[in-house]
Parts: structure tokens; sequence; C-alpha cells
DNA sequence: TTGCAACCATACAGTTATGTATTGAACAAA
DNA sequence: TTTGTTCAATACATAACTGTATGGTTGCAA
């Protein structure tokens, strides 16, 4: 028998469980028989649950927080990364993502990482905003709300069905052309 | 000994815990304790687990779907009820329907259950925004983004630090006063 | 006051997980 | 070819829970 696990492998399939299943199925015996071994191995790799869970989080932590905004700095011009952003955010299923706010849902450290990197990306959408002639206070509101309509699509998806296929573009409008009208 | 125990009762605690613990506390044996009797009641009372989040699930149901919107009828002229319905879904945290979406995450059955209830009420804010004289589609974008801000707020709570205190207002403005530009 | 229904305790069997300890296999280097 | 390191299987002790079965109280109603 050749393929020996690493840990990396677990934390990968720790990650495809979080995606496919949830993160109550993160449990050493379902998955060392998903990944036909033993939890001889999982116990080998990691020295309890707990360690295999907080490697996750900042495997998780470090590969993902800066991703997307380093995905859009390759980009040029504020509207344009505002644009990518939305998509990313908006229409774009993120299902590791999502299996991590579920988690945060019950663990007090994941949610703080998952707070960790929304408030990262809002602070980046209010720069944008503001780069784009928005006034402050209101680019940081509308970055507030930018962000929790992301988090909310996440877990309420069948809403979308009532929007218009356009609803991207849309939010560009409310979020960057409009301005503050008193 | 004279304090004994009613379905009810063991409902009402059931929404405590998810109140102020979480879904996954949702046990016969650890709630048998903090009632201060055996699993014995638990089982006289109901047949099984999966029958108690059942009931637990259709009191819900029941009593909350509707419960905000009869309220907000009892306001007159759709602006009214717009700022109400705002108020209590972005300002005033919501324990109870906090845990039932962190439940949701990993149960179904709930998930349709918490899924009725956003329909339902982007539904009623989507009329409201039409009759407040917006587009229908236009009305039915905003109401679905504002049901999904109040999703997002209830798993970030943290980023309203970075806002305005006078989001709710500024909502307002974002989603009533203000007309799609083009 | 007897009797029955509602409610609860206790004890038991079964399940699914954790974590540890010990042994076993594969392979590379000496 | 022996040996050491890396990885994995197995067996064991423990824990927290479910659900059932059976018997014990309490209180009201006939």
């Amino acid at each position: 028998m050749t393929d020996r696990l690493t840990r990396k492998v677990w934390i990968e399939h720790g990650f495809d469980v979080l995606r496919y299943e949830g993160h109550e199925k993160l449990k050493a015996e379902p998955m060392a028989k998903a990944l036909g071994v033993s939890r001889g191995s999982f116990y080998w790799h990691f020295p309890s649950l707990g360690d295999f869970h907080d490697a996750m989080l900042n495997t998780w932590r470090e590969e993902e927080t800066l991703d997307i905004i380093s995905q859009l700095e390759k980009l040029s011009g504020a509207q344009a990364k505002i644009s990518a952003l939305i998509q990313m955010g908006i229409e774009t299923p993120q299902p590791l993502e999502n299996g991590m706010r579920r988690w945060g849902g019950v663990n007090e450290e994941v949610q703080a990482a998952v707070a960790e990197v929304d408030q990262v990306r809002a602070a980046y959408l209010t720069k944008l905003l503001i780069d784009s002639g928005l006034p402050e206070q209101f680019a940081r509101d509308r970055a507030v709300l930018l962000t929790w309509a992301a988090i909310g699509r996440a877990f309420a998806p069948t809403l979308a069905t009532q929007t218009s296929p356009v609803i991207g573009d849309e939010l560009s409008k409310i979020f960057v052309s409009s301005i503050p009208n008193e």
C-alpha cells in the first residue's frame, strides 16, 4: 500500500467536509472512514481533534484572508475592483466560506476568524468607495451594508430567485453611483 | 413536589437553549438536567428527540412567521411600516431568530422554515416598496437586498461598529427614497 | 378509598464518538 | 541486512448521549 497520508491531506479533506457536508462531520472517525484509513493515522498526524481544527483554521486564515484582495489588486481602477468584489461576494457561491460561516455559528474561534475576514474586506471596500469619490462615513456605511448582503446571500440563496438577473449591476448602482440624498 | 412539567415548558426551554446556548445543546440529557428532572420526563412528553425538534419548529413557524407582519399592519402608511421593519430586522437583536438561523445551517428542515420566513418578509417588503411608488422589479431587488442585509447583520454584528449610528435612517434612504439611476 | 391516568426516576442496552497504548508494516540509510 | 523513522491498524478504556422498559408517585374522580 503506497498512498500514505500527510497532515496536508487531512486538512484538505477537512475543507471538503466543510464544503459538502458540514462542520459537524469534522470528526476523526468519519473522516478516517472516508479516507480509507483508521483513526490511528489521524492521531499520528494530530494530537487531538482540537488541534486539527486549529490547523484547519490557521490554514484557511492564511490562505484566504488576503487572497481575494490580492486578486483584486491586479485590476486597475476602483470601479473595476468594486465590480469584481461584488461579483465574488454576491454572485459566485463560495462553499468553503459558507461552511466556515456555519461552523462559526457554533465555535467562538472560528467566528473570530470569519469576522476578521469580513472586517478586512469591508475596510478594503470602504477604501475603494472613498477612492471613487464617496464621502467617508457614507462609504463606510455602504461597505458594511454590502458585506452584510454578501453574508445574507450565503445563508438565504433562495431569495435570489426573486431578483432580476442583473442584481450585481443593480448593486453597483446602489453602492457606487448613487449619491447620498438628504 | 408540585411543579410537574408540560410539553410547552420543554419547548419554551428549547427556545431558551437556542437563544443563549445553541442548537447543539438541544439534547434530552442536558435539558433535563437544566430543568431539574430526568430524561424520563422528556420521553414521556416526546417520543424522540426528533419529534421534540419538530414540535419546536412548528411552534416557531406558527408563532413567528406572521407575528412581525401583524405588528406592522397596526401602523399606517407604507413609509412607517418600512421604517419599523428596518428597525426590527436590522437594529434590534433577535436572539431566537439568530439561533434558528445557526441551527438551519446544519438542518434541512430548519433551513426550510427559516427560508420561508425570509421569503414572506421579503415579499411583504416588496409590496410596501411598490405601495410607496417604486417600480416593481426595482422594489423586488431592494427588498431582497434588505433581507440579506438583515441576515448578514445577524451573523456579523461586529461590523456595525464601523457604521454611523444612524444606519437605520441611511437604509431607509437607500431603499426607499432613492430612485433607480441609469 | 380505591383506582386510574399523568408524570417522573432508575436501570439497562446500544451507539458513536474520543484519546491512548501497543504492535505492525514499509522503506530508506547505514 | 540490520536498523530507525514514518505511518497505520488494533484493542482498550472512557464519555456522552439515545431510547426502552419497568416501576414509583401524586392527585383527582368515582
